[in-house]
DNA sequence: GCTTATATTGAACGGCGTTCAAGAAATCTG
DNA sequence: CAGATTTCTTGAACGCCGTTCAATATAAGC
């Protein structure tokens, strides 16, 4: 029941972010509760209660890295050319990430604030950074003036390509993410190219 | 601790779904306990597990009511007509379904099973045949024999509609869902119809 | 009426998130 | 350096949780 300086207060919350990763990627959000937590860097569990508001806050914090590493993933893969290939690389990408880590991925939806508590302005911001890449894959497609348009796609194919990871990783559809994917962007973007203009107004090719 | 004949077995399987529902629709998973939905029906816990192999299997049943459900709704709105006109009013029935009932849409994908469980082949079963209403939909879109292509299609418009809706709920995208779902459905059906047939193959209309 | 089978329960177990008084170490003050 | 002060850490505690189970009172079968 003493003070220790074992560990500086930030590498305590390095520890301890890194500890709740490891169990979430090997055991899923079941898993994750702060005695172990805080077991797996030596401490005791009220420790974490100096570095986190409480459980909640320290997922959201773990959250907040997984879309890091998802950016730089994302960022890292990003090729130029034509929308719809650069837009399959990334969508491979985004796949593989899921696959990849699984159990961090499905944390990022499955855990869910309690009733009045939104996420916190630097979680949107990752968000918006993230959709930020589609938006720069599909600018071939829009012309100056029609960011808006833009923005609109980016928001549909990022919810696409949720959709299909997240239903792929709940099992409900054995069927190859990356196909479904390259059938989304492909069908999308053609709509977007040659598309018939309606009331969401999508443009002809720049 | 006595036996007693206030309701059949069929009648407290019933009153104890019923009283989960009620309250995974007012609170989330998160108010939703084994001893709680005991209280509710004048029962105590124990006798829950007589019911159910465990709050995991109640939970189960219970997205398994969720989806009996969504599946009527869409069933009942499901028009005839050109794809886009009724995969847009699906979507829009979709979209109002999680807006009515947005913690029990949400169960449906935040509840995993232990490690190594899955879903039994019932739930399975429920979604494939929401999947079929779809299927519907685009038929028009697909000669006879391009039934492989048509349950792809369908899939990747369930996943993007899945996607649109869990992000919308997320908070993550203010956008109005039935905005992006209409952009999803017009542009990807007008890839489908015009599109550029390249390795997944959509077909010209019939 | 007697026996058997079944439903129900309260108590119990271990674990959970969270709080907090107590105390020891680090730091500050002179 | 000593004494006062601040900060950190902890174990115990609280009230929950899911789940099990012996005990028991009732229903069903004979």
């Amino acid at each position: 029941m003493a003070r220790r300086s074992d560990h500086s207060r930030d590498e305590l919350y390095e520890m301890a972010l890194a500890a709740a990763r490891e169990i979430a990627e090997a055991e899923g959000l079941r898993g994750l509760t702060a005695r172990r937590v805080a077991a797996k860097i030596g401490y005791s569990a009220g420790t974490l209660y100096n570095l986190f508001e409480n459980l909640d806050d320290l997922i959201v914090h773990l959250n907040g890295g997984t879309l890091d590493a998802l950016y730089e993933a994302l960022a890292d893969a990003r090729p130029d050319g034509e929308p719809e290939a650069a837009l399959g690389a990334m969508a491979r990408t985004y796949i593989g990430f899921t696959g990849a880590h699984p159990n961090l991925w499905n944390i990022l939806f499955e855990h869910r604030l309690p009733e009045g508590q939104d996420l916190p302005e630097g979680h949107r911001a990752k968000v918006r950074r993230l959709l930020g890449l589609l938006e720069g894959a599909l600018a071939p497609l829009f012309p100056s003036g029609r960011e808006r348009e833009r923005l609109h796609s980016a928001r549909v194919l990022w919810c696409g390509l949720h959709g299909i990871c997240s239903l792929t990783s709940a099992g409900a559809s054995p069927e190859s993410a990356t196909a479904m994917a390259n059938s989304l962007v492909t069908n999308y973007v053609a709509g977007l190219r040659y598309g018939t203009a309606r009331a969401t107004g999508p443009l002809r090719p720049a």
